[in-house]
DNA sequence: AACACGATCTACT
DNA sequence: GTAGATCGTGTTG
């Protein structure tokens, strides 16, 4: 998993092609779970090794969100913020939020459609000891179980916004690990757009962030 | 130029 | 369970 960290010219083993993105968003937020997602932040210090500032985790709960759909960013037009949405997918879409809060999304959906998912938790795997730091020391269950959580854990930064997930900065990678079971339900502090059962998440994951609209999840088949 | 608000999180009751 | 933090963005004047 670290062999290709840094490493210019290596191969990427396990990054998904564009044709993966190029679907509507809400296939791409489904099939995103059990994914790694690895982030570099950037390096500060020159003498410092490439692994550092080097975080990974799997992902376990996803949302899409799509053109008109009034709960996205794209619903009223292209907008200098949310212009991203519209073009090629593949692209990481971040935003600021609440003046608080970074939130990571995959850019969906042909180029000139607008969609994107949003990555809503991972489970750790690489470079525990940085999130641990980052999120001061709490309990390692409450790292990463939310956007704005994995965001500053992972140290994703509105640097990364139009970075792909094929490196070098944040990458998508297919491992061959497939969740059993996955559930859907209704978004998550959205009051627009309710009754679509577009949040994506695998059953029983501890890093799955609680939500009200757990209480109306379903099986989600595959 | 001013304003209202948000795909959230934490602290505190 | 709920209030407060905190600021970029989009909309309105």
């Amino acid at each position: 998993m670290t062999s290709f960290l840094g490493m210019k010219g290596d191969k990427v083993p396990g990054t998904l092609p564009a044709s993966f993105y190029e679907r509507e968003s809400t296939a791409v937020a489904k099939d995103l779970l059990g994914k790694i997602l690895l982030v570099r932040s950037q390096v500060r210090r020159p003498l410092e090794s490439p692994r550092a500032l080097v975080t990974a985790g799997r992902i376990v709960e996803t949302e899409a969100y799509r053109g008109s759909d009034p709960a996205s960013h794209s619903c009223r037009g292209r907008t200098p913020r949310s212009a991203l949405l519209f073009g090629p997918p593949g692209l990481a879409y971040v935003y600021f939020i609440y003046g608080n809060y970074e939130m990571l999304n995959c850019v969906a959906e042909p180029d000139g459609l607008a969609g994107a998912v949003l990555i809503r938790a991972v489970s750790p795997l690489f470079g525990e000891s940085l999130m641990e730091r980052r999120r001061g020391g709490l309990p390692r269950t409450r790292w990463t179980d939310g956007p704005g959580k994995l965001c500053r854990a992972m140290g994703v930064k509105m640097a990364h916004k139009g970075q792909t997930f094929a490196g070098p900065a944040l990458y998508v990678t297919d491992d061959g690990f497939r969740p059993d079971k996955a559930m859907t339900s209704p978004r998550v502090g959205i009051s627009a757009g309710r009754s679509a059962y577009w949040r994506y998440f695998i059953a029983g994951d501890p890093f799955v962030s609680r939500a009200p609209e757990d209480s109306q999840a379903r099986p989600q088949k595959w």
